[in-house]
DNA sequence: ATTATCTATAGATCTATAGATAATGC
DNA sequence: ATTATCTATAGATCTATAGATAATGC
């Protein structure tokens, strides 16, 4: 797991701002992989301490609760999802074959992300509500970023027939059959390559974009 | 949570199999509002002996482990999903007709029983292995419901452009698809009813289908 | 006598913190 | 002197079972 994470809402006794952040980025990339194999409630806080290189005691100097080490893995999935989607949207030209490459980036990074993907939709409900709703508005910056490519393809005429609202549901269905990928990989990997199902889904979405 | 669950490979010592067959759905039906509640790891046996209203002594004599519990609720609620949608098809016309009439039912079916199917995602992995594979075999087998409809409409020639492969990818589209209302109600629901989504995404699915 | 149920608790964790120690900078 | 880290453990659970009791049928 990449990608710093800001200075988050999470208290500390520790004055140093850097060292947070290093620790912080420590512990969420230790944990992110203990989660993935063994989930949230099964992974222990000694585990998480001690993959990440220091003591429990200093764990707890750098979060609050079991919950906020939940939520710096989250945040930092999400962080990387986006990145790498905007990035590839800043490279993608214009008009229709520009969906289809954003589309088609976009279900590799899936692929790639597969299994924090599934993290996020399995262990989401187990942060506290006010960090629950950050990590569902996170997920809607994402699938925001699929509108405004919509958007940007509509204002050239090219799809004539989608107002507002079929575009903002048509980012939804990418951002989900995206995520289909992952968390019906175990059949779906049996049948088909990850290029097999860009090539199908893409093929799909665009009938779906360019016909009411 | 209502169904009947057939003798399952569970262990018990009891003899009477009526009697195992009711204290397991008191047991699953108790357990499943807790785990909506709280989730899996949150509740304890003893609330879910409490909740069914024997003592935990009782539990364990119905069950080997608190596992054996989730795979309980996993089951009866997809025996009841799949009970809803036979049911739906079972009463559906032919033609494209009877797919818009499907989805419509599917939909309805998935905005009723959202709490259930967020369940079902988020708590699959805390299963023992060999139950996580059932479950997902469940969920192969609703979808598997949707490639029937699609396929017994293309064999009357209305869905010309669609080969097996896509007849499969465009099912698992529509599961899908439904579930997206359950795991993003938090904002579709702001914006639309469960039938403006119905329409749209009937729209969208309709689209998918009859043109490559 | 057999079957079902209950009470009481063994045994095993696990989170979070208090208080001690080491490292760093004035 | 201040900041960061460590060790040791308090305190709170929670699952699963052993052994005792109640209910049922011969």
């Amino acid at each position: 797991m990449p990608e710093a994470s800001r200075t988050k809402d999470i208290p500390t006794q520790i004055k140093n701002p850097d060292l947070v952040e290093r620790r912080r980025r420590q512990i969420a990339d230790s944990a992110v992989q203990l989660f993935i194999r063994r989930g949230f409630h099964k992974t222990t806080t000694r585990q998480i301490s001690q993959a990440a290189g220091f003591s429990i005691g200093s764990l707890y100097e750098y979060i609050a609760s079991k919950e906020d080490i939940l939520y710096l893995v989250c945040d930092s999935i999400h962080t990387e999802v986006e990145r790498l989607v905007t990035d590839v949207m800043s490279r993608a030209g214009g008009g229709v074959e520009a969906l289809t490459e954003v589309i088609r980036e976009y279900f590799l990074v899936c692929d790639r992300m597969s299994d924090f993907i599934l993290l996020i939709y399995q262990e989401t409900r187990s942060l506290p509500a006010q960090w629950q709703k950050r990590v569902l508005e996170n997920e809607l910056r994402i699938t925001g970023l699929f509108i405004e490519v919509l958007a940007r393809i509509a204002a050239t005429g090219d799809l004539p027939d989608l107002d507002d609202e079929s575009i903002e549901l048509a980012a939804h269905n990418i951002s989900v059959l995206g995520h289909m990928w992952t968390f019906r990989r175990w059949f779906f990997g049996r049948h088909y390559t990850i290029e097999d199902y860009i090539e199908k889904q893409t093929r799909f979405i665009l009938s779906m974009c360019t016909r009411k």
